[in-house]
Parts: C-alpha cells; structure tokens; sequence
DNA sequence: GGTAGACCTGGACGC
DNA sequence: GCGTCCAGGTCTACC
C-alpha cells in the first residue's frame, strides 16, 4: 500500500505561500500544480525513487488514492487557480495546516526518515514561527503577508547545482537545463544524484542537458560532494549548514568551488539558511535603477545596494528578495498562480 | 587588486 | 528560414 506521511508544520505556515517564494519551485524536477495548490516531484530515496504529492489536508469525500502526473507532463488541466483578490492575505487553506505528503509506492521505515527529512529541508519547516517573528521584528513590511521562508531543494546538492545552472543564462534556459538534467540523468525524472553527475561525460552534459561551458565544471562541483578512497566529501554539508560556523569561513569556501563566484555564492549562503549577504546580479541592478531610484554604474549601484540592505542586518537577503518577489508578482499575479511552462518565458529581467 | 575577454545557449531581430 | 547580435556570471590571463 502507498506511503501517506503527515508533516506538521509551524503554526504560521502557508503551503502556497512558503512554496512559492523562491524561483526553484518551477524548475524541475518540482512541478507545482495551479489548480489544486500542490506539489509535486520524484525524490531519490535510498530504496529508488518516489514521487511524492504535498498538499494540505484533503477534505471528506475526496479521492484518497496518489494521482500520478502523466510522464512528461508539465501541468493538469483542471479547475482556475484560486482567487487571488487576497492582496498577499488570503490562501485556499489555514496556517498551520497539517501536510499530507502521498507516495507513489510503499516507504520503509528509514525511506519514511529520509523522506521526512528532504520534505522539511524542501519546505523550511524548520523555521519555526519565532524564526519568522524575528525577521519581521527587523523587517515589518513582511509582518501582514508572513512572508519569511524561502522554498529550497530536498538536498543541497541539488541547490548548489541549480545554483550554477542559474548563472550567466536567461531564465528559460535554467528552467530547460534542469529539466534534461533530470530527464537524462534522474532516476525516473529525479534530480541527479552527486554520484551521477559525477560519472558523466562532460560531452554527455553539454551535448544532451545543454548546459554549456558548464559542463566540466559540474562534473568537478558533483565529485566534491562524492566520498573519495574512503575519506568524506570534501564538501561537508554539515559544516557549512552548522550556525556556529561563521558567514565569512561558509562564503569563502564556497567561493574555492568550481563554477561559484561571489553571486552563487550569496545565493548558496541564503539556501543553508544564512541570510546575511545579498547575491548581486543584474537583476539586483535593475531592482536598485527602476525601483529604489538608485544611479550610477552598475559597481556604483552594487556598492549603494549594500548600504541600503545593510540596517536589515542577519536578515539583509529577505528584504531584498521580497522587495524582488513583491515586484514579479505585481506584475504577473500571485506566484501560486505561476505554471511552469508559461513563467519560463515571462521571467527574466529584460520583460520587466 | 583590478580588468578585459572568452566561455555557451537561446531569444530577439533583421533580412 | 537563416544569420547576427546580445544578455547573463565565472574564470583566466594579464597589467
């Protein structure tokens, strides 16, 4: 019999909301479904893959039974997305409400562990509601609409990879590489394993994933994360996710890592739940020009960025990305009404 | 330490 | 339909 966890989150958590506040959760292999405000994606567990659905409790009288997505699939055809007369308030479920997360095959007991323990790093179930009172303490314009957690990958792997799929390209084509990668190189649809991506041939990843110039360096970035003639990693999770480990030490390392520069790694700093540095990109740049008002070359901009970021403090990177969000779902309506297929080409910085 | 140019892909544009 | 140009962040060579 299929697998149903339950997870229960922080008293203030909002699926469609806490979901959808980070790009990563269009990009493959996460696919979120408008119509019934769930997600879904194939997670690679110990046992092989499994595709799970998460979504809020199902009411009486609803279909109890795990409803694949069609292979290939990038949307279901069904009901319009909810009503989004809300202004940032109002979601189609409770905060708080409990998680159903249905499987399409049968866990084991360590699976169900495994499970549990990507599903709450995905969803920052961690972040407890104090985390986010904090943030709005320094931050009140983010107080009414909640918003505080960043959606992140199972695995920070994954992260780091999706990161450097990120640089220098446009945003469909993010979207376009993770899907190969997950197509060509995942386990049934899943994200590749670091021991994968590892094996393959640059040519294989260039030539089938068109990720480009990138493909030798991902290759070397995946045998980091891989166990070497019975020593670790050399990439240790642990350490870098570890809070007593200063930004400083976590922002350099990351920085020795093939295809990370100062941009990923501001970004990976934010993925390990260290928000104290902004990820400058050109994106940055425009937000600085067209919404703070700010002139000057883009070193000058970068260079009054971190001026205005810096009262925000241990929380500069949320204050930022929520001006950003903000901005992007002002102009193309709430982000749990995004499809996949449809942002692909809406969201990039030279349609805004 | 700072800077110029190469690295690829895919969208936009002109013909 | 084809060719050309351009955006995007990192890396390397060079000053």
């Amino acid at each position: 019999m299929p697998t149903t966890l339950t997870l229960r989150p922080p008293a203030d958590y909002l699926l469609s909301r806490d979901v959808c506040s980070y790009g990563y959760f269009v990009l493959a292999p996460n696919l979120w479904h408008v119509p019934t405000q769930t997600l879904y994606r194939m997670l690679d567990l110990a046992g092989g893959p499994a595709a799970v659905r998460i979504s809020p409790p199902f009411k009486p009288g609803e279909p109890r039974t795990y409803e694949p997505l069609p292979r290939g699939a990038t949307r279901i055809e069904g009901k319009p997305a909810p009503s989004v007369r809300d202004g940032r308030g109002v979601f189609p479920h409770k905060p708080g409400a409990a998680l159903t997360c249905r499987f399409d095959r049968t866990l084991t007991r360590e699976e169900q562990a495994e499970a549990r323990v990507q599903i709450t790093r995905m969803l920052r179930l961690d972040e407890d509601a104090d985390h986010a009172a904090g943030f709005h303490a320094v931050d009140p314009r983010w107080a009414p609409s909640g918003h505080c957690r960043l959606f992140r990958s199972p695995t920070f792997f994954e992260d780091v990879v999706k990161t450097v799929t990120s640089c220098n390209v446009a945003w469909p084509s993010t979207v376009n590489m993770n899907l190969r990668l997950c197509e060509v190189l995942g386990r049934r649809g899943a994200f590749p394993t670091p021991q994968k991506l590892a094996r393959t041939r640059p040519g294989t990843l260039r030539a089938r994933c068109r990720v480009g110039y990138r493909d030798r360096r991902m290759v070397e970035l995946a045998r980091l994360f891989c166990p070497r003639a019975g020593k670790p990693p050399e990439v240790n999770e642990a350490y870098l996710a570890d809070q007593a480990t200063p930004d400083d030490e976590v922002f350099k390392f990351l920085k020795t890592l093939p295809g990370i520069g100062p941009y990923a790694a501001g970004n990976i700093m934010m993925l390990l739940g260290r928000y104290s540095r902004l990820a400058i990109d050109t994106e940055s740049i425009r937000h600085g020009k067209t919404i703070l008002g700010m002139k000057g070359t883009d070193g000058a901009i970068t260079k009054r960025l971190a001026r205005h970021y810096e009262p925000f403090g241990e929380h500069r990177f949320r204050s930022y990305w929520f001006e950003l969000w903000t901005f992007y779902e002002d102009r193309n309506q709430r982000a749990n009404t995004w499809v996949r297929d449809e942002v692909a080409k809406a969201f990039t910085a030279a349609k805004f």
